[in-house]
DNA sequence: TTGCTGACCGACG
DNA sequence: CCGTCGGCCAGCA
C-alpha cells in the first residue's frame, strides 16, 4: 500500500540513490516516477532540499541537455561544478561533458 | 480559496 | 532553425 508519500519524497529517494560519478536528468526520474509530465516539479523538489535537512545530491541532477540549470540555486554557481568535478565528472561552460556516458537511467538502473 | 510561478520536456508552426 | 505554448504538482501571497 502506497503511503501518503508526495512527489516530493519520491524524488528525495531517487535522487539519493543517484551513485557518486554519476548523473541523471529531471525528466529521467519524473518518468521512473511515472510522471513523466512533471519534470519541472523534480527541480522544484531539489528546491526544497535546502529547506530538508537530508543530504540530497542535487547537483547529480540536470536538465535533459546535461546542462547545469539549477546551478546558480546552490547558493553559488561554482558549487554544483566542483562537487561534480569532485565526483570525477568533467564540466565545460555548464555543461556535463560525455553527459550520456555518465548519465544514471533509474528505470534502467533500478530496474532488473 | 484562487491563481501564479517554477532547477523541465516535448510538440507545433 | 527558432520562438511559443501546454502540461505536470506543489508552495506561497
Amino acid at each position: 500500500m502506497e503511503k501518503d508519500v508526495t512527489f516530493f519524497e519520491k524524488v528525495f529517494e531517487v535522487v539519493k540513490l543517484i551513485p557518486k560519478g554519476r548523473v541523471t536528468s529531471y525528466g529521467a526520474i519524473a518518468g521512473y516516477l511515472g510522471t513523466k509530465g512533471s519534470s519541472r516539479m523534480v527541480g522544484w523538489a531539489m528546491n526544497s532540499s535546502h529547506h530538508s535537512t537530508a543530504n540530497i545530491p542535487a547537483h547529480r541532477v540536470v536538465n535533459r541537455n546535461g546542462l547545469l540549470t539549477g546551478k546558480h540555486h546552490f547558493g553559488s554557481p561554482e558549487i554544483m561544478k566542483q562537487l561534480l568535478e569532485s565526483e570525477g565528472i568533467t564540466v565545460e561552460n555548464d555543461q556535463i561533458v560525455s553527459f550520456d556516458k555518465y548519465f544514471w537511467n533509474p528505470a534502467t538502473e533500478l530496474n532488473d
